[in-house]
DNA sequence: CATTATTCTATAAAATTGATAGAATATGTA
DNA sequence: TACATATTCTATCAATTTTATAGAATAATG
């Protein structure tokens, strides 16, 4: 299950991407549009500073902005930074290994194969999907209906 | 991230599957080859029992079997008894639908969109791999190194 | 220097997870 | 029947994670 946090992170950086040319975006903005508590989204929007996925300025005429264009960043950046590794479990994470404490054999491990395919294919989804892509293939969608 | 009760719960059911001609397997036996807390795997026993994937029988000579064969049984089925649905989101699930309380639109909503391809991915391997099967393909893998 | 807005640090309530204890119930057998 | 065995049930609990909130510190602007 994604965390809110993770939820409420993606929302923020959707909206900056729909904004990204027009700069700067409050917090208090950011919150009330998305519907997130305040306090909250000041240290999510500050984890992705940290991470490099967003830029930020202090004092009057402040505010957020992505730190690159909504095509260089990924949802898979942004799920990673605020939920950790997408894999299922440690032994199959790429970003984060880490053996199995039961586990005899890795090798004959049942779990690990097919945790591994399902790492592999959410993998492939959010890490080759960036914001820009799914704004687009969303509105992809709606003008066929 | 799978919980470790899902984990120990493909454990135990994989070693009964393994061990699926030989009858009734003791919960004691379990837990040891496993390497598993006792008392919890009761519970996840317990939980798979009323769910109609193992069958068992009390007292003496007694111990739980797979409730139907190993090609019957997918290791979606125990990953949602353990673990809930497999969605990452509430509302993409397609066995525990529930809205979004901060959403406005769903259908505009390009975080919906990309968990709804990952969730069906995720449901694609883990709802077509029966318990024979992952343990099939794990033979095949062996085999070829 | 006052205002604005982010940043930092600390704290805390609530929920979930992982686990244990012990009594109750059912089964086989001597 | 009595005993040993093994699952089942109920309750509880510690630890961790999640979801926040509060307030002071820092930086930028005019």
């Amino acid at each position: 299950m994604l965390s809110k946090k993770a939820k409420y992170g993606l929302k923020a950086v959707f909206y900056l991407a729909r904004n990204y040319d027009d700069g700067l975006v409050l917090i208090a903005t950011l919150a009330e549009e998305e519907n997130i508590p305040r306090k909250f989204l000041e240290l999510i929007l500050l984890e992705l500073k940290k991470n490099g996925l967003l830029h930020s300025k202090m004092g009057k005429g402040g505010g957020y902005e992505l730190s690159k264009p909504p095509n260089k960043i990924t949802v898979g950046q942004v799920v990673r930074i605020l939920d950790g590794p997408l894999a299922p479990l440690g032994c199959v994470s790429k970003t984060a290994y880490k053996k199995c404490e039961e586990c005899v054999s890795e090798r004959s491990c049942e779990i690990r194969r097919i945790m591994q395919q399902v790492r592999d294919a959410t993998a492939k989804i959010l890490d080759t999907t960036s914001l820009e892509e799914a704004r687009h293939s969303l509105f992809e969608i709606e003008k066929i209906k």
